[in-house]
DNA sequence: TAAAAGTTTTAGATTTGTCTAAAATTTATT
DNA sequence: AATAAATTTTAGACAAATCTAAAACTTTTA
């Protein structure tokens, strides 16, 4: 991929939306990434033939399709700008976690290669945006994180929270409420099957107990999710 | 103007570019513009067209143009995006005062008010960008810089660089060389008429000679040129 | 002041990204 | 397996921003 390579702000958008519908389907659909572009499945006909000209995804008529290496390539820059921006935003602007995608889905656009990598520096080559996903590097590589949710954590492991999946604002209240945020360290003390609900400590605090449908939505690994790279 | 108001690229760009031609110039004609914006004069005019059904402009056909109230302000906001984000680039990114404004130019239209209010607060409200020239403020309000060329400044009088107005690298490395950067207190000591050269004092520094053509790049002004707002 | 030169506008095309409606194809259902 | 339902693609249109070439208008000049 040429350095500055730069394609159109709705070229951006499809490569990225494939990229994230492929991880959880593998092949994407045309109404699927019509649905999830608020566009029309005729639209997304027009744009695929456009990236398959461009030799970013394979595709086939009917067939469904999926990036190649260098739709893959292209798809984790338009991510890795969109999460440091909002990185940038949040930490920088003090925007609040919720309100922030929107901008970075502008900012995501901005061409400038040494703009970003200069971003990444001055923010301290952050390794996940407010959100706890991971931020690409400037080569594409995205940090590997054995993330699991809290349902699936076993008994007494001690992690550190790197991501919350579902983010309304009731949900992100709850959180704040029982102090579990972004890097919280906590463990599982007991689980309770006749509802799968979870008591959880975290250092300093009385034990809490949280809902099945929150743990769900708890992402955490046992790294550390929000140290420095290199 | 509503607080939002979105208006596309290119019509930001034509709102700026007739801002900054009508300050040389008054009313600004078709030709000048395309040169200006490095595209044609048949698509000034088809954009002028757009901006007058906008009540943008004041335009009548073969007659030139020039920007109304609501362009006016809408140019300013542009105009303060493009600053801040300049600034921003210059102090917090560490890019040159050279390598800035391409990237400025795409930054400038991102729509988001509250962005760029924050960004404004964050860099802690700037009065003049790297260049040396002035940010409006979130209402529009360019502060008035009482701003002259060197050449036109009497002897003794103490002032402060306020900008360079024309930037060629090479420009920028002998005002460099002698000690001249934006903020450099300074004054005049001597004028030859012979070639409109000047002698020029910078304290702590023994004087140098500055010929008519640099002197006329370099603006000052008596008030304090980096002074922060509110 | 009439012709020449220059400027500006119009007319008609082009590109990119989008849409609707209809046709083609695939998948599901009796 | 034949038909119905759903999905996907094609065909044709439209809006925005641009272009070229030609026409309309202004300004300059001889």
């Amino acid at each position: 991929m040429a350095p500055n390579m730069k394609y159109s702000a709705s070229k951006e958008n499809h490569l990225k939306a494939i990229f994230h519908l492929q991880q959880e389907h593998g092949v994407v659909t045309t109404t699927v990434l019509a649905a999830s572009l608020q566009t029309r499945p005729a639209s997304v006909t027009d744009m695929l033939k456009k990236l398959k000209e461009q030799k970013l995804v394979i595709y086939e008529r009917y067939k469904g399709f999926k990036l190649n290496n260098e739709g893959r390539k292209a798809a984790l820059q338009v991510i890795r700008k969109h999460r440091l921006w909002e990185y940038f935003l949040v930490k920088k602007l003090q925007f609040g976690w919720d309100e922030v995608h929107e901008i970075a889905e502008e900012l995501e656009h901005i061409a400038s290669r040494k703009l970003i990598d200069r971003l990444d520096a001055f923010l301290g080559f952050p390794e996940s945006d407010p959100h706890g996903d991971p931020i690409p590097d400037g080569q594409g590589r995205l940090p590997v994180r054995r993330q699991v949710n809290l349902s699936q954590l076993p008994l007494n492991k001690s992690v550190q929270v790197s991501g919350i999946a579902s983010q309304t604002p009731e949900m992100l209240e709850l959180l704040q409420y029982n102090h579990i945020r972004l890097g919280t360290r906590l463990e599982i003390k007991k689980k309770f099957p006749f509802d799968d609900s979870l008591e959880v400590k975290v250092r300093n605090r009385p034990p809490v107990t949280l809902s099945a449908r929150v743990a769900k939505s708890v992402l955490v690994s046992d790294d550390e999710p929000l140290a420095e790279r290199r």
